[in-house]
DNA sequence: CATAATCTGTGACCGGGTTCACGATTTAAA
DNA sequence: TTTAAATCGTGAACCCGGTCACAGATTATG
């Protein structure tokens, strides 16, 4: 089947539930069942999706644009605990009990989301239990990420923090190009700050130093070329 | 039934899986089933249970004893990772892909376990679906608490960080007496350095002048008194 | 119970990251 | 395209936590 009809854009929301990973499992009859059990909303920059604390009872799937899960911290800075783009989702944990949110999301661009219900989310698991396979997979994946962050944060040079807020995004969001990878910056500086827990300041002038030593270039303040990927890593150690 | 029958010392491992909450759900003709799938096995204080980056296909629960989950950073520090415990689990990624572990876990005190292997485990999920449920709300917790450390690591003060240490060790080590929270330090001075990303010293000294204003009182090395809970949380703020 | 090994507390110094300030650049909006 | 708003870069001073060193306390061990 063209994969293209999986498209949100050419298929006006009908198959678009097919383009998240979470319901790869299932053949066309059933995404259709999937699509009539979703909501679908759209926000605008800066629109927030979810306030910290706040209880739901379902799940959103992200299928277009970017958004930013934060808290506010208790003294005075936002921590960034996650960028969630195309085919990530948020609020697995009301699957299991009606719990207060952990953090605050608000789209970084306008952002459209699929929305499905806590109960009829737990039918499909029960009926098609691959898809409770894959939330786990998401969740081991999601720790992954935050043991690494937890190390990052630990580590009392800047430089490897910097270094590895970069390798992260060159994976999540870089695209190759003849130069070296090019990183389409989801957020400022002063937000890759909030992401490591330093200040907009420093982020900016380690940036700069790597960039005078040839690692990377910035063009304009949104994208980063990062022109020798291993010298980076190597920078780290 | 005699909730002491399950304790793994009075009842010579017979079932002992009974203590563990993944398998609360099982009724005793359940538990004796998943009890002969089980290995069990035994390590002295300073013991590595598990390399970082070994490949393993089994689950590890905790039924006695305390381990630590570290990494070793590229700066050549320690960054611990979880304190498991009694009825904790550790190998939950192997059940999903042979992946290599992402830290190494240390026992720091005698500590028994239960091994089973990834295939018994995965019929036992299938049969018991409760048992999946449970894993899953596991890995929230463990969500929960590394975006709370992600947040305290992140924060600037000291004394923000070693509050939320004790605070979080009160909740899960901690026992109410007549004076306050006693708390059963599971890792030294520098362990918990190592847990939230300071020195030793550093941590010393801040415990010190805690103790000073009236916050906690140090029994010997092992023990803190929580004298003034309320306080401390204030204190983050 | 004694002794060794380990862990802890604290002073002094140093360095790197934060803070504050402000001009320059980039991006978004009209 | 022009203008306004937001973002970014960088210098200077300060301050807090790291580092090093060592004595004292605690815990483990025989």
């Amino acid at each position: 089947m063209d994969k293209s009809l999986y498209a949100c854009d050419s298929c006006q929301h009908k198959l678009c539930a097919g383009r998240v990973s979470l319901f790869t499992s299932l053949d066309t009859d059933q995404l259709l069942q999937v699509i009539k059990l979703i909501v679908h909303k759209e926000y605008k920059k800066g629109e927030l999706l979810l306030f910290e604390g706040e209880v739901r009872n379902d799940l959103v799937i992200v299928n277009k644009g970017q958004v930013k899960a934060f808290r506010n911290t208790i003294d005075g800075r936002e921590q960034i605990l996650y960028i969630f783009s195309e085919g990530d989702f948020f609020g697995e944990k009301n699957l299991l009990r009606d719990q207060p949110s952990n953090y605050a999301v608000e789209a970084l661009e306008e952002t459209h989301v699929c929305i499905i219900h806590k109960n009829d989310f737990q039918k499909l698991v029960k009926e098609y239990p691959d898809i409770g396979l894959k939330v786990m997979e998401v969740l081991c994946q999601r720790l992954d990420r935050l043991e690494n962050a937890v190390e990052t944060m630990g580590t009392r040079t800047v430089g490897a923090r910097v270094s590895s807020v970069l390798l992260e995004f060159a994976d999540k969001f870089g695209k190759q190009s003849p130069q070296g990878i090019i990183i389409d910056l989801p957020l400022s500086r002063e937000g890759i700050a909030n992401y490591i827990g330093l200040t907009r300041e420093t982020v900016s002038r380690k940036m700069s130093s790597m960039q005078d030593q040839g690692l990377i270039e910035m063009i304009g303040n949104k994208k980063v070329l990062l022109l020798n990927r291993t010298a980076l890593e190597k920078s780290i150690e």
